[in-house]
Order: C-alpha cells, then sequence, then structure tokens
RNA sequence: GGGCCCUUAGCUCAGCCGGUAGAGCUGCUGGCUUUUAACCAGUAGGUCGGGGGUUCGAGUCCCUCAGGGCCCA
C-alpha cells in the first residue's frame, strides 16, 4: 500500500467513526460569526484584561492548519486564507460531542469553533473553545506546513493547493482584482460605459493572430473565439457609444510561453474625438494612478530593476527610429525594404510569416513594414524596460489605424513597452469605409500568400464605417502582464488562475 | 521549431566513482501544566515519471516516450 492510500484510508476511516458518532463530515449549514482575519481586525488591539471584561463569544470557522497537542491543552489553527485564529482546546471542558471529535481531525479539515475571546499565555489572540465542530472533512493530505508547496506543475493543476498554501500566490490575485477594480474606476470616472461583446464571432478580427475554431450545432455553423473585441467595440462608437470599453478575454491560437496564454485578459476602450496623442496622455496617467493606488507609489520593482512610472512624460520614439539607433545607422538608412531584408540576413532572423519563402524578402509588396517590425521585435524590444511608447508603426501591420497624413508608410499608432514587454497598443482608429476596405483587401492578398495571421474581411464592419464612425481614438492593455509587471512575477503562468498545460499523464 | 535542465515517500529535499534507497515535515502509537516550524520517544510509508538497453549488478550510464522549467528562434 502507497503512503499516500495510507493517510488517505487514515482521513476516510475517522469519516467513518464520524459518521458511527452521528457526526455529519460535511454539514449543510455553518453558523459562522467571523473568521480569523475579521476576528483579528475587530478585536486584535484589546488586551486580556479588555476581553475578559468583555466577554467576548464568537463562532469561528477556518480550515485546520496545525495542531500543537501540550496533553491537557491543544493549539489548532485555523486559517482563513488571509490570517489564523488560535484555538485553545481543553478537551477537559468540552462538550461529549466536541471531545470525541478532537480524535477524528485531520490537517485540512474545516472546523467551526464556538468560545470566547481571551489573549493567551505568549498573547497571543485565541479562541477559548467551548466546542468544536466539523464543517467539511479534508480526505487527502495538505502540502507540508513549513516549506509550503513549490512543485511549479503542482501548483499550476492543483492551484487550490497554491493558495492554500502559499500566501503570496493569493497575494498576486488580490493584487491583479486591484488593478481591474482601479482600471474600472479610473475609466468610470471619466464617463467610459463598459461593455461586453461577443467572444464566438463569424468573422474573427481586430488582431493579426490566428483564431480557435469552435462549431454550433443548431445552427450548424463554424464560429470563431474572438482574437480581440476591436471591431464591435468600434461598431458602438458608430451607435453613439462614444466612451466604451470591456475588459474581457482574447483566445489567440498561438505558442505558450512565460508571456503567452492561449486565453488572456485585455482591456480596450475607445473615446471619440479622442487621437493616439491623447491616449498616450491617457495612458501615462491610468498606469501613474493604479500605481500609487494599488502599490502605493510609482516605482515598480521588476525582476531587479526598477521601473519608474512616475518620470514623465515616458520617452517616445518612432519605430523606424528606434530600429536605426539599435542598428547604429542614421534613418535614412532603414528606409527601404532592401536595407532592412540585408540587415534582417546579416543578423540571422527569421522572415517574417507575411513575406513569402523562396523569393527576395526586399522585392515583395509590403515588405517594408513586416521588415521594419521584425528588426524591431528582436533588436529592440527586449531592451524597453523603462516606460517608453513606440510610435508610427508601419500601415502594413497596422490595418486598423489611421495613416499619418505627413509619411503615408507609418501609421497615428503607438506601443507602450515596460518592462522588455508589449503593455498598450493604441491608435487614431481607421474610419475612412473605403481605407478600411482597402487596408481588408490588402490583408486578403497576404492570406493568399500564406500568411496565415492576415486579417480577414469584415464586410459588416465596413458596412458601420459607411454610416459615419466619428474620429476615436482606441488602445488596449494586457491585463496579463500588467499583473506580472505589479507583482514582479517573471512568467504569465503567475498571474493566471489555471493557467493552459498539456493534460496530466499522457 | 532548436538547445539545455528537472522528475526519488503525501509535501520539501539528500543520495559521491554503478554495489542492500535516506532525512525533515505529514501519518500512526505513546508521553507532555498555555504552545506557535511546540517538544520527546517509537513506528509506518518507495513502480526512484513510463518503456527499452548496457552491465555480474542501474535511482546513478545510454536510448526513447511523457510531463514540467529555462534559454534561443
Amino acid at each position: 500500500m502507497s503512503e499516500l492510500d495510507d493517510q488517505i484510508r487514515n482521513r476516510r476511516a475517522k469519516r467513518e467513526a464520524l459518521a458511527a458518532m452521528g457526526v455529519e463530515a460535511f454539514p449543510a449549514r455553518a453558523a459562522v460569526d467571523l473568521e480569523p482575519a475579521e476576528v483579528h481586525t475587530r478585536f486584535g488591539a484589546r488586551t486580556a484584561e479588555e476581553l475578559e471584561a468583555e466577554g467576548v463569544e464568537l463562532r469561528v470557522a477556518g480550515r485546520l492548519r496545525a495542531v500543537r497537542d501540550m496533553g491537557k491543552t491543544r493549539f489548532l489553527d485555523l486559517h482563513d486564507g488571509r490570517a489564523k485564529l488560535q484555538l485553545l482546546v481543553r478537551p477537559a471542558r468540552l462538550d461529549d460531542a466536541s471531545r470525541a471529535l478532537l480524535d477524528q481531525l485531520d490537517l485540512g479539515d474545516y472546523l467551526l469553533s464556538r468560545g470566547r475571546l481571551i489573549r493567551s499565555r505568549a498573547g497571543e489572540l485565541s479562541l477559548d473553545a467551548a466546542a468544536v465542530a466539523m464543517l467539511a472533512k479534508s480526505l487527502r493530505p495538505m502540502p507540508e506546513k513549513w516549506h509550503g508547496l513549490s512543485d511549479l506543475e503542482t501548483r499550476y493543476r492543483q492551484r487550490y493547493l497554491d493558495l492554500v498554501a502559499n500566501p503570496e500566490s493569493r497575494r498576486v490575485f488580490e493584487l491583479r482584482a486591484a488593478l481591474v477594480r482601479g482600471i474600472r474606476a479610473f475609466l468610470d470616472a471619466r464617463g467610459y460605459l463598459e461593455v461586453e461583446t461577443p467572444m464566438m464571432q463569424h468573422t474573427p478580427g481586430g488582431a493579426t493572430a490566428r483564431p480557435f475554431v469552435t462549431h454550433h450545432n443548431a445552427l450548424d455553423l463554424d464560429l470563431y473565439l474572438r482574437v480581440a473585441p476591436e471591431l464591435f467595440l468600434k461598431r458602438l462608437l458608430v451607435g453613439g457609444l462614444h466612451r466604451v470599453y470591456e475588459i474581457n478575454r482574447n483566445f489567440r491560437n498561438e505558442g505558450i510561453s512565460t508571456q503567452h496564454n492561449p486565453e488572456f485578459t485585455m482591456l480596450e476602450f475607445y473615446c471619440a474625438y479622442g487621437d493616439y496623442l491623447q491616449l498616450m496622455d491617457l495612458v501615462e496617467e491610468m498606469l501613474g494612478a493604479l500605481a500609487r493606488d494599488v502599490l502605493g507609489g510609482e516605482d515598480l520593482p521588476y525582476r531587479g530593476e526598477t521601473l519608474h512610472l512616475g518620470a514623465r512624460p515616458w520617452p517616445r520614439i518612432s519605430m523606424r527610429g528606434a530600429v536605426a539607433a539599435a542598428l547604429g545607422v542614421p534613418e535614412a538608412e532603414v528606409d527601404s525594404a532592401r536595407q532592412l531584408a540585408t540587415w534582417l540576413e546579416r543578423l540571422g532572423l527569421e522572415r517574417p510569416a507575411a513575406l513569402a519563402a523562396g523569393q527576395p524578402l526586399g522585392d515583395q509588396p509590403g515588405a517594408y513594414g513586416h521588415l521594419l517590425m521584425a528588426l524591431f521585435e528582436a533588436r529592440v524590444e527586449p531592451g524597453l524596460v523603462q516606460p517608453t511608447f513606440v510610435t508610427d508603426h508601419p500601415v502594413e501591420v497596422s490595418p486598423l489605424a489611421k495613416i499619418r497624413s505627413d509619411d503615408p508608410r507609418f501609421t497615428e499608432r503607438f506601443e507602450l513597452y515596460l518592462g522588455g514587454m508589449e503593455i498598450a497598443n493604441a491608435f487614431s482608429e481607421l474610419n475612412d469605409p473605403d481605407v478600411q476596405a482597402e487596408r481588408f483587401r490588402e490583408q486578403l492578398r497576404a492570406r493568399a500568400a500564406g500568411d496565415d495571421e492576415a486579417h480577414r474581411f469584415d464586410e459588416d464592419f465596413v458596412r458601420a464605417l459607411e454610416h459615419g464612425m466619428p474620429p476615436a481614438g482606441g488602445a488596449g492593455i494586457g491585463i496579463d502582464r500588467l499583473t506580472m509587471l505589479f507583482a514582479d512575477r517573471s512568467s504569465i503562468r503567475d498571474v493566471i488562475l489555471f493557467p493552459l498545460l498539456r493534460p496530466e499523464r499522457g
């Protein structure tokens, strides 16, 4: 018999013993006054004398995480995930049912105890137990109390154990919730309306990415999980909802890495009569406000460095200028696709997916933008640790953004980089339906040439634009990566409660 | 996609040059006047990730598969 079987058997035997005593191992109801953290909040400042004078009687519930048996006295630690409250149990003073229960306890059980609040001889706020009751039996052993649970795979697969054993893991998700709350407060205060748009779409759009496919049986219809909400949010601009935002899941059928999970959470927000310049100011303001509200300051410790969000305005560099600087050449030498193709080969970088193999990269239509982007991602992006806006993305990689009036090769767009990661992406929204239709046609040509991440032609979206969309700025911010920065985590799996993993045992 | 690393008791980890698989916590038994990683004594617990190979002999060396991690692209 394995030890695991042995321990489970012991626990199940105790459950049977409880049943024989007429005690339900999983009762339907629990009359709980407070959880341990609340007890500390409300009574943590009381002295022993004050507690004795007040005679506070409470029913407290929690998970049993430790037992210290001194013989005549036992100390039981009840945890609620935030704090523990110690029960002081003297078996001789319990009622018969409670005393009998003591022999059937295991670490991990949920218990309810009634008693008076006291301070122990060591000064710890404790519940002097008059009665103890089972709320839920734990039938499997808990991770070790001192070292906790460190096996990464188990922490991801059985996140509930990670949350019980590792308080800092719980704090990451509390921080994540605080960020989302802070974003809502920030946008709500500025008149933005929170909306929800389809996750299941006929024509996936709004981002350069491969979608997941699913099927609607009753309609016998293939549908795509969305890669972005963008095209629907802009339809709402057409509908007169001039400030909208959505915080929700996107799904992209791509590889998994420390920065990519196939499903992830994005904030997208759109502001009629705004443009990408105003959005840069707004994003600076939003992230600064979040840092102050959530972390209490604008310096973020991240992977051994400190990100200075307070040093505003953040540097703004054009993508073309950034690539030229990284290559150590004047901007005039990154002006043609052939120049960039030469650099790409010299640096041994992979061919952009949008460009065809087997023919010179520099001579292909639309090659310039894809090559510039590839060089940027390889040579510039990883070094952008402090907050930096990269602007003016090439038109070929920005099919939904407005072209710059002074240089038609580039768009009114920016991405915010922080900690070497892309955190935000925004642009002045293309609202000319004829130009949008032409951009979609260019994407179709790329798709036909083999780029399966290229956008599809969304006729209904173009029709919406034909009705008139106000000029607008729109931005997307990745919530998962933002949480990584704020929580100082290097893997996206640490900020997603249940990250995608391969199935167990193959 | 490529390279490197990891997988030993429920948990956290040792295991040297190939020679009978270990510790702490957890569990179980007992002791103990209010302890807090309680303590003390005793005790149980192993398909060394799966499969194959080399060898007199494999946790250890080789191949392969699975899962996980890191780096590169």
